[in-house]
DNA sequence: GATGTTGCTTCGAATTTCGAAGCTGCTACG
DNA sequence: CGTAGCAGCTTCGAAATTCGAAGCAACATC
């Protein structure tokens, strides 16, 4: 092994590890994406509601944030053929999964995370 | 106010108790942020390391991630003027207190989040 | 049939992210 | 001394991403 001068501690074994967290930050690393799955969090919800629900968030990213959650199978769209055609995303259970690790994220910020851009 | 068609829930309630899951990927959303933090995980590290230990990112990116996280209080610079000067970054305790969260998005990585793209 | 709502898509512009290179300060080698 | 190397960044355009506004088809409401 390239074994050079260590400071502190070997980082590179930490890049095994990390790979689970850089998959996961694959996904939820992109702007939107993670509050797309706390605004499910509650039960199914449609495109517009997701839309005004997400409060900076335009059409064109919540799509594109839509299509790629449903690629890796984290919401799942529901497509109800009325005649009045009715699209419904909600979680699956691979979405689901996350929502306590949502939790505490959310749990933390509020006990950490002070509401000002860190200016205190 | 404006009460349209409810489909399901009213996911307008959402939006309060997704403040703090805002705040919190306003950090952890951006790209690199998150991998930072977990390769802090086990100890401090130079500013050399952290780049050798997270593939694909940029020195100057690093950069970029290592001030915002600093300037959020999630990690701590410290400098030790050697003559050697010697930049150390470490977690602060508000760094610290993300950790669990984090390992439990790599759980949940591991468990559900397959190696491959979704293509499986 | 005029207006409004839903579920998107397309467009060009603004913002962000990127990699490569460069710079200072120090050590090590010869 | 001279060259080489490493640490810790910064600067620079180029590429990728994100943005808002507008548009469109299908339907409901007035």
């Amino acid at each position: 092994m390239s074994a050079s001068v260590r400071t502190s501690h070997d980082v590179d074994a930490c890049v095994q590890v990390d790979e689970a967290l850089t998959r996961a930050f694959g996904i939820l690393g992109k702007r939107w994406n993670a509050l797309v799955l706390g605004s499910l969090r509650f039960g199914p919800a449609g495109f517009r509601e997701l839309s005004r629900a997400i409060d900076g968030l335009s059409d064109s990213v919540l799509a594109d944030r839509l299509a790629e959650l449903t690629r890796h199978q984290l919401v799942h769209r529901r497509v109800d053929e009325g005649p009045p055609v009715a699209v419904t995303y909600e979680l699956t259970e691979r979405g689901r999964a996350l929502l306590p690790a949502l939790d505490q994220i959310s749990a933390w910020a509020v006990e950490h995370l002070p509401p000002e851009p860190s200016a205190q």
